[in-house]
DNA sequence: GCTAGTATGAAACAGCCGTTTGAAACACGC
DNA sequence: GCGTGTTTCAAACGGCTGTTTCATACTAGC
């Protein structure tokens, strides 16, 4: 039966995706993935070539149904401003980082991979991330106007950035900080909004002084 | 010669330093850090238990030093703005962050255990992060003025301490997208200003809004 | 100078890891 | 029904890990 064949790679792609975003690529076992996938220890090296080349097959997977199911300029209509096109930004790269559920995990897995390279990063973290970092300093330059420098504008895009990455980075302290902080899709909402508006507030400052 | 001895668990007690900042908990290895040290594989497990105490002792050790030679107050007079107050705070936590020698790989190592846990977490980072936070949240409330919602504030106080860890949670991607930034001493103080500038100006409009 | 207590050394231990093996089970074209 | 190619399975392999062992070297007190 070829459906069960694509069924057993693809929930080994899956509880992949799971194992890899919670344990990080050097702490997760193929022994566990193949567990959780109901599957024999041997899969991982007869489907795939190796672990690392699982963990790459799960990159991209996971790439293509983020920005499919969370377009990085949030479907906004070309009329819109660009205070909202910065909330879109904000907010559909806080739900890639933070969504439950299978294709969602790309997130999770993009921000592991940021702080702890596995030689996959040359590969696919440039080809993801500058894309990103360039849409959101078009975004930036409409709000500043163009007579902020573009060294200050880098800064301010990074500082953005980090913003929303705090909360993926920091998670493991800052629930035992704040243990009322919800990380859930209703409880970012108002993180994203804060986010928008510090940013905001920040830029437009900083541009009518220079 | 009890210089010797001394002498011994002090170089292990450093090569660890270096190897758990460089490595992570997990990835650093006892044979590493004995070579690296010059001794014997099994002088960890004599002169510390096992590679857990060794950890712990590493960042007791390193929390001592890092605040001795790094205050989160920067040394200020009693008559400083809160402007400058938070300027040596960023600045301090920069420094902590990338200084490099011996005493300073402790900012490292807690940016580690802020993302990943090992289970030393509840016992030292709250101890040493809590306060840090408490420091903060009075400099952005004498900023913002009495006036500035509780939460407004904490999620503002995320923010500032964002901006600085993602210089440490990034680096790796943030070289390969921007390599003319640098990471040093004098590289850090445009980002502390950046970062300041950033937070006071977001801080205040935020305030005088709500 | 000899003994007691401490520090170092080489070697081995048990456990987990990714990967490989070769046989068994399976589906499918003829 | 049979042979072929593909998928699954249990078992084992080699390598690396933290830790332990026990013999040796050393220092200090009498």
């Amino acid at each position: 039966m070829t459906a069960s064949d694509i069924a057993t790679r693809q929930r080994v792609l899956e509880a992949a995706g799971e194992v890899f975003a919670a344990r990080g690529y050097a702490k997760a076992t193929v022994r566990e993935i193949c567990k959780l996938a109901g599957a024999n220890l041997a899969a991982v090296n007869y489907h795939f070539h190796d672990k690392n080349a699982l963990y790459e097959a799960v990159l991209d997977q996971g790439y293509k149904l983020a920005l499919e199911k969370y377009p990085p300029d949030g479907g906004l209509s070309a009329s819109a401003t660009p205070e909202q096109r910065l909330h879109a930004f904000v907010r559909s790269f806080f739900l890639r980082l933070f969504a439950e559920g299978a294709p969602a995990c790309h997130g999770r897995l993009m921000a592991r991979e940021l702080a702890e390279p596995t030689g996959v990063l040359d590969k696919k973290v440039e080809q993801h991330v500058r894309p990103l970092f360039k849409l959101l300093s078009e975004i930036l330059r409409d709000i500043a106007g163009p007579d902020l420098p573009e060294a200050a504008l880098k800064r301010c895009g990074r500082s953005v950035v980090a913003q929303i990455l705090f909360y993926r980075h920091a998670q493991p302290v800052l629930q035992r900080l704040e243990p009322e902080l919800k990380l859930t899709a209703q409880g970012i909402e108002p993180l994203a909004q804060h986010v928008t508006e510090f940013s905001v507030a920040a830029l437009r400052t900083i541009a009518r002084r220079k």
